[in-house]
RNA sequence: GCCGCGGUGGCGGAAUUGGUAGACGCGUGCGACUCAAAAUCGCAUUCUUUCGGGGGUGAGGGUUCGAUUCCCUCCCGCGGCACCA
């Protein structure tokens, strides 16, 4: 019976008591139950608790509930980033000081996240702006500073002008904006506080493979880091200085004809005398210049660049002299900021040399048979009859280039033939398998060229049909060559090599790659030509090959560059560092740690470092390390803080160390990590390289911090936008946990559908309220309570904790939610009895903390409900005697019939005949019976 | 453009080693209670229909006794990256 409580009443009540009771807080190590430890990532305290956080939170604390009830030791901690702008700049606006403010907020945020009555182990919880926290994060930048890891660079970096402070690469977003304000961010040269991050790119890449992480999160990392494999390779140019370019592609060196430096390359400035159009080079590099100042946008996206008139390189392969261009779109800041251009093989350098009249080589064909056109059909199976010969004969030589790594080892030598369809251009490759029945069976051998399956007639036998599927290849690009060859239209030429050519020339044809007079690029692996010694080897060999041939050295480039983490603002840790009257950096040892940020400065932001006006900063300095001596002005980037404050909870306590090793073996690694997007190439990245870093230095006890990843969606308003102020849309959870409860409110956000896609969800008032009716109903449940109860319900009972033990781990809080109220609609029309009442509050303990304890106390009890155990099923009693199953007739499904799960057919059958409806469509011949037991059955019927 | 994810009623979403599509909730309609309304309770709710049926999981094709689920082609939406050599 539905029946209306008071939620405030119960939550109060009870919030109180868990905090007097201390019934979350984890304690030690409890080693004789198995350990999670499932983080959430910690807030910024931005002074209200937000509809995000609750299902950030809240919704988790389901799952971490249900652990600690099946009998883990969870560690589900709680904390606050507290450093940053925001703090800083509400401060600006209220004329306070930043901590104050933060101070203020943490305290109010704490009562938020009360009300959300989770299990937060809060003994263990730390904030980044605790001095015994920044003590740490002080220490660890030491470190890194004495390993090199952390280290003062030049170079250009990202300036928010708005924010009045450098940000990194990875805090920049895609349209050039900061990440935090929206502003277009400028570059600036300035000496910057860096993180050698790319020193860890290879282990960064490399152990996302292991990680229990969604893949999508994994591709964007390794996007992000972006390492290519390649060489760098040295060109001479006719200045006598060398160049370096980076390419991945080394065995196309030979197409290489002409070169390509950034704008900004220190080469082109120092040739100046060399170069005789030096005006309008110059004229270039401003414009460039300019240009990625400007907009991006533009789409056109047009190759521009300069030849440097009186320059050239030669190519090392071949010693041929070729031009040097400058062009912005080789960027300076990758790879050695030069590139040797092989146009007919990249996309980019075949549209610049397009526009440019530079000579295009085709050094590489593809590894796929060419294209047959106005060809009569018999004539086009002696081809292919031909080229399948060929294949045998010559599997791995190149001189048929065809795919050469296909489906494990030797497969040419089983390789039997191949022919046309008799309607489309295309071949089909298969191997031979056993002869079976007369026929024989072919297996596919190429999955490259796939197209479709079809039935073939094979045509080493011609008087044997056999069928088999085949994948097919496409015959694309044979066409007859012009007799003289028409320059632009056919750049190139490139025909078979001469053995070849006798014995696949058609009369008037050859057979010919064209793809310059298609407009087209080759950019795949495939066999080399016009490469000297090199022809005929495919392009893997080739690339180790030729680099070594021309002195180059296989190497790995990287997107990702170091992280720049000094910034010009005030509310952040102060980077330990002190400059010498020499002005030589040193660390500030650990007994002056923490090395406080003092207060006495005006920290409006002006550009200028803040902590460059403290005097007291400057005194202290002095009279640690002596006359003449400078503290470092800059703070810290917030996400350094974030870095590894999951390491604190574990030992918040600890004076000597920020975690003791054995604490860290007792709980790392993060079993669960839930977090937003947001953070995919920022903190998930930042944090896995700080981890790493400390573990090379033996600070740590894992190489990877975080086990397994999962990542929630957006909670969208009603109107189904995102919620922000503007659009008026905004929901706060604290009117809903005031009206119907934040058992209600938890409840519903884990009931909008599965956590952990990256489904965006809106709002549903109507929603709500259905929870708040389900709860309503679960606490009149107890007049339903007799001596007895109908099997049904016992049933119903077992189904449902079996459903809930599977769901709740998956995430699926939805469908687990719902088999809940699949049981309490089952009971309001039946009786149940006080023990399976029990069972069903053990269950509902982890989803409605406060409704379940109340209604446990009200049963009688008089320990807590969330120190029991989560009720385990009786698969046998959940098991059931009798199944309702579909009855097709010819497909379609015409009634249905209730017989025992494992009935025969023949009871089966006699169940569909004696449904009325059934027997009629049963009467004709029954040609087949399909009887799937307590699935289906589908009976074929010929009339 | 490239990569990743997705497309199921009026809505959020169930169901995939292929087996009665639409669980559960919302909304809607009708009824009960009420002087009345709200709340609550009960029944109904994929579309269509000549009440026999027929169609239906973005579109089209394929495999199968049987396809939301597997395969092929295409369309649309969302997210990420976009001159990275």
């Amino acid at each position: 019976m539905h029946k209306r409580f008071d939620n405030q009443a119960i939550e109060s009540k009870w919030q109180e008591k868990w905090n007097e009771n201390g019934i979350y807080d984890v304690g030690e190590r409890d080693t004789s139950k198995e350990k999670e430890y499932v983080l959430v990532e910690l807030p910024y305290p931005s002074g209200n608790l937000h509809i995000g956080h609750w299902h950030a939170f809240a919704v988790p604390d389901i799952y971490v509930r249900y652990l600690r009830m099946t009998g883990k030791q969870v560690l589900y901690p709680m904390g606050f980033d507290a450093f940053g702008l925001p703090a800083e700049n509400a401060a600006i606006k209220r004329d306070i000081n930043p901590k104050e403010w933060t101070e203020g907020n943490i305290d109010y945020m704490k009562d938020q996240l009360g009300s959300m009555g989770a299990a937060f182990s809060w003994d263990k919880t730390t904030a980044t702006t605790d001095q015994d926290y920044y003590k740490w994060t002080q220490w660890m930048f030491t470190e890194f500073f004495k390993k090199d890891i952390a280290y003062r660079g030049t170079g250009k970096v990202n300036w928010c002008p708005k924010c009045n402070t450098v940000i990194a690469n990875e805090q920049v977003l895609s349209d050039d904006t900061c990440e935090r304000c929206g502003t277009e961010v400028e570059k600036k040269e300035m000496p910057q506080w860096m993180l050698k991050i790319t020193d860890y790119a290879d282990r960064l890449v490399d152990d996302l493979e292991d990680l229990n992480w969604p893949e999508h999160i994994k591709e964007a990392q390794r996007r992000w880091i972006g390492r290519s494999e390649g060489a760098e390779i040295t060109f001479n140019l006719s200045t006598g200085d060398d160049v370096t370019v980076f390419t991945t592609r080394p065995d196309t060196l030979f197409g290489a004809t002409y070169m390509v430096l950034a704008p900004e390359h220190p080469l082109v400035t120092q040739n100046e005398s060399s170069i005789t159009n030096w005006d309008e080079v110059v004229r270039y590099i401003e414009l460039s210049k300019k240009k990625s100042e400007q907009d991006r946008l533009d789409d056109t996206k047009e190759k521009t660049g300069v030849k440097l008139e009186g320059v050239t390189a030669t190519n090392p392969a071949n010693g041929e002299e070729i031009p040097v261009f400058i062009a912005d779109y080789v960027l300076a800041g990758y790879g050695t900021g030069a590139i040797m251009a092989v146009p007919a093989h990249d996309e980019r350098d075949f549209a610049f040399a397009a526009k440019y009249n530079v000579p295009i080589q085709q050094v590489v064909v593809p590894n796929v048979v060419p294209n047959v056109e106005d060809m009569p059909q018999e004539d086009k199976e002696t081809l292919v009859r031909d080229v399948v010969d060929l294949i045998i004969e010559h599997p791995t030589d190149g001189t048929f280039l065809m795919q050469k790594e296909i489906d494990g080892e030797n497969v040419y030598e089983h390789f039997v033939g191949g022919g046309t369809d008799g309607e489309t251009d295309e071949v089909a490759i298969g191997r031979e398998l056993e002869e079976e029945t007369g026929f024989k069976n072919y297996e596919v051998i190429s999955k490259v060229f796939t197209t479709q399956t079809y039935a073939y007639r094979h045509t080493k036998d011609k008087n044997q049909d056999c069928l088999s599927n085949f994948y097919h290849i496409k015959l694309t690009d044979l066409e007859q060559v012009p007799s003289e060859v028409e320059e632009g239209k056919h750049t190139i030429d490139w025909c078979m090599k001469d053995e070849v050519d006798t014995r696949m020339t058609w009369p008037g044809h050859r057979m010919a790659w064209n793809y310059f007079a298609h407009n087209e690029v080759y950019t795949g692996d495939g066999f080399l030509i016009e490469s000297g010694e090199f022809d005929k080897t495919n392009s893997e060999e080739a690339k180790v090959a030729i680099t070594e041939k021309v002195g180059g050295k296989m190497t790995n480039t990287y997107r990702l560059r170091d992280w720049s983490v000094g910034r010009q603002r005030y509310w952040g840790v102060p980077i330990p560092i002190v400059y010498d009257p020499e002005g030589n950096a040193h660390p500030v040892p650990k007994e002056h740690l923490p090395w406080c940020l003092p207060s006495d400065v005006d920290f409006r932001p002006t550009g200028e470092p803040p902590l460059a006006k403290s005097a007291e900063l400057k005194k202290r300095t002095e009279e640690i390390f002596g006359e003449g001596w400078t503290p470092e002005v800059e703070t810290l980037d917030t996400f350094v803080d974030s870095s590894w404050y999951f390491l604190r909870y574990i030992d918040n306590q600890n004076d000597d160390m920020f975690a003791s090793l054995e604490k860290q073996k007792n709980w790392m690694p993060i079993d669960l990590y839930f977090g937003g997007a947001e953070h995919t190439t920022m903190h998930l990245l930042y944090s896995r390289f700080w981890q790493k870093a400390l573990l090379d230095l033996r600070y740590v006890t894992e190489n990877e911090p975080y086990k397994r990843r999962i990542n929630r969606g957006l909670i969208l308003g009603p109107d189904g936008n995102k919620m922000s102020k503007s659009k008026g849309n905004v929901i706060d959870p604290d009117d809903h946990v005031k009206t119907v409860g934040a058992d209600t409110v938890k409840m519903y956000l884990a009931f909008m559908g599965p956590y952990g896609e990256t489904a965006n969800y809106p709002w549903d008032m109507g929603g709500i309220a259905g929870i708040r009716r389900f709860l309503e109903r679960v606490y009149g449940l107890s007049e339903h309570v007799a001596d007895t109860e109908p099997e049904e319900v016992t049933k119903q009972l077992h189904k449902t904790i079996l459903k809930l033990a599977k769901d709740i781990p998956e995430f699926k809080f939805n469908t687990a939610i719902s088999a809940m109220m699949v049981f309490v609609n089952l009971v309001e029309k039946n009786t149940l009895t006080q023990e399976s009442y029990e069972v069903f509050l053990r269950a509902l303990a982890p989803f409605a903390p406060h409704l379940s304890e109340e209604l446990w106390e009200a049963a009688g009890k008089t320990e807590s409900i969330h120190l029991e155990g989560f009720p385990e099923a009786d698969a046998e009693l959940a098991a059931d005697t009798e199944v309702t199953i579909g009855v097709q007739i010819n497909g379609k499904v015409r009634g249905d019939i209730t017989i025992a799960p494992d009935a025969s057919e023949e009871e089966a059958m006699a169940a569909a005949q004696s449904n009325e409806k059934l027997a009629e469509r049963l009467a004709g011949t029954v040609k087949k019976v399909i009887y799937i037991p307590g699935k289906i059955m589908n009976v074929i019927v010929v009339d």
